[in-house]
DNA sequence: TACCTATATGTGTCAATACACATATACTTA
DNA sequence: TAAGTATATGTGTATTGACACATATAGGTA
């Protein structure tokens, strides 16, 4: 039930079409958690029948027409009560780590390529958190609407240095073996 | 797909029954990769068609009967070709993160209370990784085998040292506000 | 005696998620 | 001209996952 609530969270940044929706899920708040345009367009109309959203067609000439979605008051109570509610606790889903716990019985080549790109892709997502940054909190203490969102930029970046570490200490420890 | 050889990854440290299996998920490798009891014992029922486990009751008075799995070569090989797959990226979901990006509509006494219940659950979490070297590997330079858990294990320390570090920086800057 | 916990294995069912497919148009690139 | 990309909204379906319920026995506790 929670991804109706993570976008409302996204529209009361601002109102939102399906397309958009998916867009930021690709940029911002999917960082923390993820959905695909079919999710997004399907929990939209479950949220509209709630009275939580109101939704609004844009005509435009030649593409298809924008279905633009605005939260209703309703929805921003649906919000704030939710956010009394406990957190569930973070889940972590990662494959290497379980590879790892059979690291006799596995292609330790591959383990060391498979370090080598998540290396990189950590490195990459740092590269592009320090990116959003720059461009969105340049200017000093942010306003009080962002401080979440840079608190959300910081956890990342102390996520991925983290990672980041990890990889090169593992990468180090699994180079000198011979196989 | 996953939890299968999640499954044959526990059943390499040894055979194990559904409820071991359950109990070794409840505080080992369920620590990166979550599984109940009922996906548990279903998907153990489809390892075995696929010939990658064997069964064996081992009969027990009063209590009910085990049924203890082990890993086939078929099995094995299974492992292996997993292993050369490329890794899925990991998968983050955090309902705190979200609730972050709408800092101004929620409620901050309830994201303050949030985040300090988050701060002692890491610091526990921390404090069970930390029992756990100290039991497992506290002498020295691990076994080749036992080297993977070892780092799953530093890298749980990595993540939670900087959820720790994350909650004191923003339970320092909520702190101050009125509300 | 009644209840709780641990051992041990399941079923039934609903919600969440993933992923392929479907449709329509305009613009850019090879 | 053909193919690919971007815009925009969906459907259909299979897999995964969560959670309540079901059953059976032994031992400890209130």
């Amino acid at each position: 039930m929670a991804l109706s609530d993570a976008i409302l969270v996204c529209l009361t940044e601002r109102p939102m079409s399906g397309y958009d929706l998916a867009k930021y899920f690709d940029t911002s708040i999917g960082f923390f958690w993820h959905a695909t345009h079919p999710q997004i367009y399907r929990e939209l109309k479950k949220l509209g029948q709630r009275g939580h959203v109101v939704s609004d067609e844009e005509i435009q000439s030649g593409k298809p027409n924008r279905i633009v979605y605005c939260v209703t008051d309703a929805g921003r109570q649906a919000l704030l009560e939710w956010s009394r509610k406990p957190v569930a606790p973070a889940v972590i889903k990662d494959d290497l780590l379980v590879r790892l716990q059979a690291i006799e019985h596995i292609d330790k080549r591959a383990l060391r390529q498979q370090i080598t790109a998540r290396l990189a892709a950590h490195r990459e997502q740092l590269a592009q958190y320090h990116h959003i940054r720059d461009v969105r909190f340049s200017d000093g203490e942010p306003e009080p609407g962002d401080l979440g969102k840079l608190m959300g930029l910081e956890l990342g970046m102390e996520y991925e240095n983290g990672w980041i570490n990890w990889c090169k200490n593992a990468l180090a420890r699994l180079e000198p073996a011979g196989d």
